[in-house]
RNA sequence: GGGCGAUUAGCUCAGUUGGUUAGAGCACUACCUUGACAUGGUAGGGGUCGGAGGUUCGAAUCCUCUAUCGCCCA
């Protein structure tokens, strides 16, 4: 036993001292130790007085009773990605957290647990209702945060916020009464959108319309004093309960008669008259509608023109009442069936068509919303729409893609007043008063206890509280404290990205400019960037009753929150929708585990080496190494470029090439030889730009992958200039200089003369571990050159046991050669050369050739190309045709000789 | 009914102002456990861009029509 454990415990130490990174990258430890230290160190706070450029982010307020899925990653971790970003570019840079309350749905959770208690809210009493919430919501509310912060959040927790909280609730108040005494705060009797279930009203963009299958009821209706009957279409028959009369179109010639006689309406044999109206679609249905004042918009609108009465049907639960006759007491869906079923046996039913048509359902719970006449308040938004509209129309506020902009407009051009009372207990109270004795309404930020007018003590407070929106549009100046003067205020307002998901548009985004321009004078925020929607890889949405979520914490449990944001950002397009599985977060993992070897390696070889020390000589860099720092250079340029159209995809994508393929694959492979085997100066020389390059990349990677960057700052200890990588300075220009464009083609063209040999082993299945002898017959003498140079470097590639250049280089025997940008290699073996898969493979190749070659003329023998297209396109193709002749004519002799 | 988006390799998606015979990742095939990495390496097969018509010297890209799917609004 005891020797197996020490000698186990001798190859775990042999490893050790190879690298102080452990073998395998452990990121659920890395990741909860960095956020610590983060938080500790105080790293995501800022304030105004620091002074400089402000930067600050505003968040999209999760529900407080909301979990985090996969929307919320994106959404988060994008704006992780600017914050950081504009951190380390040095600006005063503040991402300011929070949640709202969620009235209805927060009510709703806090009801079920009474529910389980066996009691209701009523039992309970409104003041201790608020108080078991507010208990819920200290033990619950910071669910989400906590997520939040596992996602690597970078945001200034000091300055969480909440939307019932004291400064919040100030700032709803003082906004509630300005514009109540401004006159754009009213009450009305209208038509809403009511819950039966929640029992409140909702607004219009709460309604969510769903296309469902149901039925056009054909019913007949009895003219009086006449044996005629006429047939109207509804969807909704209960309501006919409450018909209060029937319309035509006044053009419509087939009704021209019925036109103020009158209808006897079933059941309740009431009597309503026939009229006209312009509303009435003659198309539609029999070109005859009922009009139900109390439970239809449009019917309301109508009854007003017709001064027709107003029958309310149903109680705020949704079950018939007294008006309903027999029907009292039934639910409205019931009723429906019950009174098609007596009105088919009274014969009454002249058809009933299937409908495709969209019913509206509470957002909250899904329940059928009902149109129901109600004494709510609204706030008038045509004048304050004006504003909104201006500052998008003359941009300064941008939506990120463009197209938004027409929702944006079409909704704002066809705004209608939002009502904002809610029949509920959670959420700010709507602060108007009123006096039982002179009737007296007035608005007050503080509890009145007697009328201003009368004096009277008979006074009492609206019972209903404010639509949660109606909180959440001030955020981006109630989150620093308004109206209270302040410094943070002044400085952070207006925040420079506001990014959200297209669904919130109208809910939230068009609400904030709104208020932004009404009560600070001026734009929230200058770029709206709307992200896609996360759905399945099937396309649905991802939803608890679909089950087909992926839980964020269970990608990070078993990926990392760094293969989950990078996987996220790279998979997901400007503004498109993201179809997402699990296997597509293997896509960061692995670039994750690629760079943490990388570093591994480096360290290895780096023992010697003093990091603190990158300064490299400029007039000692090899081609490799050129070519390596001009590739870096483009990645910064592209990173950059993206970063800064919002192209979060294109960015990560040029960070995984570069560091794969431009790092890895050729550089790395490159130095190889020279730390194994060259000279001390080659191998700090090498170093130096290998980790000069490397803690580059870091900085240009952070943003993305915060956690696997700032363990490697750290353990290959570039934490001496910069404590922490998230206050490093960020890559912005070209990092490197001294690069010559021409020897960074030179190398483009080495990787393709390396390619070119590596086809020639695997065609001839040559073993690794079997040397090859290479002939290269370059293009001209200056390559030649550059090659017998680079002639170590290109051997070990090819793991070639020799390899001749010579610009006149003629095969001897039949010889396996491919052609390269460089020149012709030629791969020499013993044994036998297939001569006839050697031809086979290069008139293929001819034939390809030649293809390119024929468009190519046929495009330049064209007058109207030459003279039409562009000097430069007309140029890039003569070059192409030199090039693709030379290549032609090189295949050419290359048949000839394997034949000869 | 109005608006928007999507349709490109077996799958999921890029393709930015029209200009090399269309790219990536995954999956697949062959070879490779070489001293960073098999969560890896090297090489390879695979699409003519939903359909039809048009504009143009030239179209995946622009226009029209059309089909299918999705979203928003009424």
């Amino acid at each position: 036993m005891l020797p197996v454990v020490s000698l186990w415990c001798q190859f775990l130490w042999s490893i050790d001292v190879m690298s102080k990174l452990s073998k395998t990258y452990e990121a659920k430890d890395v990741e909860e130790k960095w956020y610590q230290k983060w938080m500790a160190d105080g790293r995501f706070h800022n304030e105004s007085a620091n002074g400089g450029d402000p930067y600050c982010i505003v968040i999209p307020p999760p529900n407080v009773t909301g979990i985090l899925h996969m929307g919320h990653a994106l959404n988060n971790s994008i704006q992780d990605v600017l914050t950081r970003v504009a951190r380390m570019k040095g600006k005063n840079t503040v991402w300011v957290p929070g949640t709202d309350h969620a009235g209805i749905a927060t009510q709703n959770v806090v009801e079920r647990q009474l529910a389980r208690e066996g009691i209701s809210r009523d039992d309970l009493g409104r003041d201790k209702f608020i108080e078991r919430v507010w208990e819920w919501k200290e033990e619950y509310g910071s669910t989400i945060s906590n997520q939040l912060k596992k996602l690597g959040a970078s945001c200034d927790w000091d300055r969480e916020r909440f939307t019932m909280d004291e400064g919040l609730s100030e700032a709803v108040l003082e906004i509630f009464c300005r514009l109540y005494d401004k006159k754009l705060i009213y009450r009305g009797n209208r038509i809403i959108n009511w819950c039966p279930r929640c029992q409140t009203a909702l607004s219009d963009e709460e309604s969510e319309h769903i296309d469902v299958e149901g039925a056009l009821y054909h019913l007949r209706y009895a003219v009086k004093g006449k044996k005629q009957k006429i047939v109207v279409a509804t969807t909704r028959p209960e309501t006919m309960l409450g018909d209060t009369a029937v319309a035509v179109n006044p053009r419509d010639e087939r009704y021209t008669d019925l036109i103020g006689q009158m209808i006897v309406l079933p059941i309740t044999n009431r009597e309503i008259p026939i009229i006209a109206d312009d509303y009435v679609d003659p198309e539609f249905g029999t070109g005859l509608v009922k009009v139900t004042p109390a439970h239809d918009p449009n019917d309301f609108e109508m009854g007003l023109r017709h001064e027709l009465p107003q029958i309310n049907v149903m109680t705020d639960t949704g079950i018939m009442n007294e008006n309903a006759g027999p029907y009292e007491g039934l639910d409205r869906f019931e009723c429906r069936k019950q009174l098609i079923e007596d009105l088919k046996s009274g014969g009454l039913v002249e058809k009933i068509d299937v409908h495709q048509h969209a019913v509206g359902h509470c957002y909250r719970c899904d329940t059928v919303v009902e149109p129901r006449l109600s004494p709510q308040w609204f706030v008038k938004m045509k004048p304050l729409a004006r504003p909104a509209i201006e500052a998008v129309n003359d941009g300064r506020i941008k939506f990120v893609p463009e197209r938004w902009n027409n929702t944006y407009m079409n909704w704002m051009e066809n705004i209608r007043d939002w009502c904002i009372s809610r029949q509920i207990w959670w959420g700010h109270r709507i602060p108007i008063f009123y006096c039982d004795d002179c009737n007296h309404e007035w608005a007050s930020k503080v509890g009145e206890t007697s009328c201003p007018k009368c004096s009277s003590a008979n006074v009492r407070q609206d019972e209903d509280v404010l639509d949660t929106w109606f909180s959440s549009w001030l955020w981006p100046f109630s989150v620093f404290n308004w109206p209270a003067d302040n410094n943070d205020l002044n400085f952070y307002y207006p925040s420079k990205t506001l990014v959200t998901g297209n669904e919130i548009i109208f809910f939230w985004v068009a609400r904030m400019i709104m208020s932004g321009m009404e009560i600070m004078g001026d734009i929230p925020f200058d770029t709206v960037y709307i992200h896609g929607t996360v759905r399945d890889d099937q396309g649905r949405k991802m939803s608890k009753s679909l089950g087909n979520s992926i839980d964020p914490l269970d990608i990070i449990e078993k990926y990392s929150s760094d293969a989950l944001r990078f996987s996220l950002l790279m998979i997901t397009a400007t503004g498109q929708d993201v179809y997402i599985n699990d296997e597509k977060f293997e896509i960061g993992r692995n670039f994750g585990t690629k760079i943490w070897n990388a570093a591994r390696f480096m360290e290895m070889h780096s023992e010697e080496f003093d990091v603190s020390n990158l300064q490299f000589s400029e007039d000692n860099l090899t081609p490799d190494d050129q070519h390596l720092l001009a590739k870096l250079n483009d990645a910064i340029a592209s990173v950059n470029d993206n970063l800064q159209r919002y192209r979060f995809n294109d960015a990560t994508l040029a960070l995984y090439d570069f560091f794969w393929h431009s790092y890895c694959d050729w550089y790395l492979e490159y130095a190889k030889p020279l730390l194994y085997k060259g000279s001390p100066d080659q191998k700090m020389h090498t170093l130096q730009v290998m980790h000069f390059t490397f803690s580059t990349a870091m900085r240009l990677l952070h943003p993305f992958m915060p956690f696997l960057t700032e363990e490697l700052w750290l353990g290959m200890g570039y934490n001496h200039t910069d404590e922490s990588i998230m206050n490093a300075p960020w890559p912005e220009k070209a990092v490197a200089k001294g690069i010559d464009q021409a020897i960074v083609k030179y190398v483009d063209g080495k990787h393709d003369l390396i390619r070119v040999g590596r086809i020639l082993r695997a065609e001839y299945n040559l073993p690794n571990k079997q040397d090859a002898k290479f002939c290269v017959r370059p293009v001209n003498a200056a390559y030649a050159q550059q090659i017998e140079d680079d002639k170590e470097s290109i051997m070990a590639a090819l793991k070639a046991e020799s390899i001749e250049v010579d610009v006149a280089f003629a095969p001897k025997g039949a010889m396996p050669s491919g052609i390269s940008t460089l020149g012709a290699v030629y791969m020499s073996i013993e044994g036998l050369v297939d001569v006839d898969a050697e031809l086979e493979k290069l008139s293929k190749e001819l034939d390809e050739v030649n293809g390119h070659l024929s468009n190519v003329k046929k495009k330049l023998s064209n007058p109207n190309f030459v003279n039409k297209a562009p000097r430069d396109v007309v140029a890039v193709q003569e070059k192409r045709q030199d090039e693709l002749i030379e290549k032609s004519e090189k295949i050419k002799k290359m048949i000839e000789m394997l034949r000869g």
